[in-house]
DNA sequence: CGTCTATTTGAATGTACTCAAAAGCGGTGG
DNA sequence: CCACCGCTTTTGAGTACATTCAAATAGACG
């Protein structure tokens, strides 16, 4: 269960963890079980927890007056579920973070994160690295979001995360786009007949 | 000229800077002119320097196959110009970036920030709250991208950074939102009868 | 098999875009 | 100081693309 957190960590930081390091680690994650559905964060609450997710898929998204809700990410295995405004600033969220299927997560707070990193240089720099490319991603589907049409950010999704179109239901994904489900279904029609 | 860095490094980082630590960062930082419409950055150059803007404006953009360009970023004063990706992966950048007014910087190179950050605490804070903060208006910014109508991304632009408005034209700040000048110039012309 | 949810399709509406032209504004040179 | 030029902003008309609402179809699960 923890291993493949300990790949993770290793793999990102290209640095080796120690076996003491190691028990460090797992006295600050706490191993905890998500039923489909099951909220992780509630709006207003604060996130007192990141979870890395060791099996399974979660969403994070907020619901606007009109109840619509807008999907800002989805996550899979081996990736970091968690609101990271309300994370690092300790304020209320305006999200929402639920399991779309059974979902693993192990559990750590902003203050273990801390210690861990002055204790464990691998931590460190793995935070150094996921905050760098995390940053990346961010500012390439902004320009993506700007510059491309619907039908291509869906292409663009296509491309970058694979995973995420067999894992999630085109409504999500749709929401993840910023499309409506009845526009991605359209979209989708006219590829593959012009695929012929 | 310097001081503006200075102030700026240990706002960021809460910590203090001792002289010698300053002169480090002296040594790092070379002073730069741009003029008017001078090109910082070109698409397909690697982007060697990250720039601490002490006075004037910088836009980072792309341009598309139709010649349309898309503005991803305005800065001014106390901010940084350059393409983090390239910068940080040293990969040729798909962004130009040019001065909007006549603009002085302070050019470092990422393997000088590295040495400074090892080298001077208040560096490594800094840049550790930079990245955090930058990571927060990015997700805010792709949020507001995802759920909201360009009217309410303007209205939020004009809340959260309303100095941009004042000091770039209307065009590029509709480039920045994702819209036409004309559709920009309807929505503010909407918004001041709506007023009345 | 039946129920519940997700996806597809259709028609009408709305929002933003394109293209073209007019108006406004700022700076320069006579 | 004014007239002219270039650039930005505004306005208008027609078009394209995405949305809404409603209904039909398809899948998933018990």
């Amino acid at each position: 269960m923890y291993n493949s957190l300990r790949n993770y960590i290793t793999e990102y930081s290209s640095i080796d963890i120690t076996d003491e390091e190691f028990t460090l680690i797992l006295d600050a994650f706490k191993p905890k079980r998500f039923r489909k559905r099951q909220y992780f964060l509630q709006e207003g609450d604060v996130c007192k927890y990141t979870g890395f997710i060791v099996k399974g898929s979660m969403r994070q998204y907020s619901v606007d007056q009109s109840g619509n809700e807008h999907i800002v990410k989805l996550c899979i295995e081996n990736w970091w579920a968690g609101d990271y405004e309300s994370f690092v600033m300790l304020t209320p969220s305006k999200y929402n973070i639920d399991a779309v299927e059974d979902t693993e997560l192990l559990l750590v707070t902003n203050e273990s994160i801390q210690e861990l990193r002055s204790l464990v240089p691998a931590v460190n720099r793995m935070i150094q690295v996921m905050d760098q490319r995390g940053m990346i991603a961010g500012q390439r589907r902004m320009h993506a979001s700007i510059s491309l049409s619907a039908e291509e950010r869906y292409l663009e999704l296509e491309n970058t995360y694979p995973a995420l179109l067999q894992r999630f239901p085109q409504t999500m994904i749709a929401s993840y786009l910023g499309i409506t489900p009845e526009t991605l279904s359209r979209i989708r029609k006219q590829l593959i007949t012009r695929l012929k």
